[in-house]
DNA sequence: GCCGTTTTCGGCCCGACTGTTTTCAGTCG
């Protein structure tokens, strides 16, 4: 059982409860509890074995830790199950349409005997939606764009995708003289792996002139909103984004509101109400007087607290944090001194050895680990013990002839389904550098998983578990293993967890990267480079580490090559 | 349903935009 198992059932709940025109405070718990349980890098399931306590959790009281309990022996609990007989079963699914509420549903359902989006669809293009009190025709087409457009994104979009998107739309922007200031704001920010949508905060001379060039922008396909406060578009790639215009005084407050999370934001404002004050996007003020606004620095200040980094604001502890003084001094982007991941066309990389250490130099790098397939991935042409051993001469014989510059013998050795290298340990133990990783029977049941990620970690030649989790954001689940006790094993073996920075994976994912923190890991951030400019992609894995709430010291390549060098020495 | 440095009861964050209405409900973030 997953938290995001328990943390769904929760949020079921909940949408029945909507539907049913519930107390919305009632149902605020359980969405409060869905998020509790689904931020905790431990899992529920093992979090109760041990004997604590749910109810220690922010937002478990005594109701909800009993379901909690109930979910994980029985995978459900009476309460959702009860609801459930009270409804269609895909009713609630009409909840994600964009535009429609629990009230509409409700009334589409009622009305209409509406109960799936199948039904939706065919009512809205029959044209009888429009019909319904407090329906009309422009309900009916946004309820047909909803329904396409639902169809089409499936979820959230990457980072990469929102990343070249924002630059895009700078560059738009940028041109247009109405504008003073633009600035990002929302879970891209906050450097989440996936964003809903894109926000831009805007600062205008003339708002009207700002708009009118914003939605000059050739990418945006439909207009969804436009106001004096805020313009709002579809791309053609299907990705929204929002402009919001604010005024110098109120920007920082307004920064803040729309950097969120929304959590964040609600553990803010009551921090405020208790001071008699009142926290908007506008500014924070007492009575009717703003006492500050104008950067987010000044509202942290006037809150009695340091600036918070966005990659915190999840409401994962960091206001307490921030209250005792105890922030991290986040690691950052010019920390890391080498990439210790990456492939040449030895096996299934597209770049030479040669090529791929001029782009690492190119980027100030100190050192680099060549860390080519091993020979179970044979659709990577992966390498047997003959071929590394020959492979590892040249990389040797070539890191000679670079001045200042550690070039790593290494590899990325299979992780086989029993727990045994995919190579000769005598001969992973000539080299530099050993990644190891799991790339096959990815299906194995949770106690055989941990079985085999503890045996490699415990081979003592292994340097760094790669991309543990093995998941493909939105194609491929992660694979099932126990966290503590694989943690606890390279806790005991000094062994390294790699934040694999490539977008599809940022994985170690962000809350088991504060967590192996917590247990005194170290981490690697690297880039699994398939090509020179993969190399650039350390940028995710560095937003993936700040969100683990990781320092400096807790990345192994952030130490300088002859550090590195005395802390990987072979006993 | 949770929670408590005024409270174990009575609160629970706050505002904009749309579409449908003639003053507002529903939805969103």
């Amino acid at each position: 059982m997953e938290n995001s198992q328990v943390a769904a059932v929760f949020d079921q709940i909940a949408d029945i409860l909507e539907i049913q025109g519930e107390n919305p405070f009632r149902i605020r718990s359980y969405r409060n509890a869905a998020r509790s349980v689904g931020d905790l890098s431990e899992r529920i399931a093992d979090y109760v074995a041990a004997g604590k306590d749910p109810e220690d959790l922010p937002g478990i009281g005594e109701s909800l830790a009993g379901k909690i309990g109930e979910i994980l022996s029985t995978g459900t609990c009476r309460t959702l199950e009860d609801l459930r007989k009270k409804l269609p079963p895909h009713l609630p699914d009409l909840l994600k349409v964009k535009g429609l509420g629990p009230r509409k549903v409700k009334a589409l359902w009622d009305k209409l005997n509406i109960t799936s989006l199948a039904e939706l669809k065919s009512a809205a293009a029959a044209g009888r939606i429009r019909d319904l009190e407090g329906m009309g025709e422009k309900t009916e087409q946004n309820i047909l764009k909803g329904l396409a457009t639902l169809e089409a994104e499936a979820g959230r979009t990457g980072i990469r995708q929102a990343t070249e998107h924002a630059a895009s739309i700078r560059r738009h922007l940028e041109g247009i003289k109405a504008i003073r200031r633009l600035e990002p704001a929302g879970s891209f920010r906050r450097r989440r792996e996936t964003v809903g949508d894109l926000d831009f905060l805007v600062i205008a001379s003339d708002r009207a002139k700002a708009a009118d060039g914003i939605l000059r922008y050739e990418s945006i396909e439909d207009v969804l909103a436009r106001g004096e406060e805020k313009v709002s578009a579809r791309l053609a790639s299907g990705v929204q984004v929002d402009f919001r215009f604010v005024e110098d005084e109120e920007f920082g407050a307004a920064w803040m509101y729309f950097t969120g999370s929304k959590a964040h934001n609600i553990v803010l404002r009551k921090r405020a109400q208790k001071d008699g004050l009142k926290l908007n996007e506008y500014g924070l003020f007492r009575g009717e007087e703003r006492i500050a606004g104008r950067s987010e620095e000044e509202v942290f200040k006037a809150l009695g607290l340091p600036w918070i980094p966005p990659e915190l604001r999840e409401d994962r502890g960091e206001v307490d944090a921030a209250e005792r003084g105890q922030l991290p001094q986040l690691i950052e982007r010019e920390d890391i001194r080498g990439d210790l991941h990456a492939h040449t066309n030895a096996t299934d990389g597209a770049n030479t050895l040669e090529e791929m250490v001029a782009a690492a130099q190119a980027r100030g790098y100190e050192y680099l680990a060549i860390t080519d397939h091993s020979k179970a991935v044979t659709v990577a042409r992966g390498l047997n013990e003959a071929a590394l051993r020959k492979q590892a001469d040249r990389v040797r014989a070539y890191g000679e002839k670079l001045k200042g510059f550690w070039l790593l013998a290494g590899v990325e050795v299979d992780i086989l389904k029993d727990g045994k290298l995919d190579l000769q340990e005598k001969v992973l133990a000539e080299l530099d550098w050993v990644c190891a990783s799991v790339h096959s029977a990815m299906e194995l049941p949770e106690d055989r998983m941990t079985q085999r990620l503890v045996a490699a970690i415990r081979s003592g030649v292994v340097h760094c578990i790669g991309h543990p989790f093995g998941r493909l954001i939105g194609k491929r689940d992660a694979i099932r293993f126990d966290p503590e006790k694989v943690f606890a094993a390279c806790k005991e073996s000094g062994v390294c967890l790699e934040i694999n920075s490539y977008p599809d994976r940022l994985d170690l994912p962000d809350v088991h990267c504060k967590r192996a923190c917590e247990v005194g890991l170290t981490m690697v951030v690297s880039t699994d480079s398939h090509k020179i400019a993969d190399l650039d992609l350390v940028e995710y894995g560095i937003g993936v580490a700040r969100r683990g709430w990781l320092e400096k010291k807790d990345v192994l390549n952030t130490l300088s090559a002859s550090a590195l060098r005395k802390r990987l020495k072979r006993k």
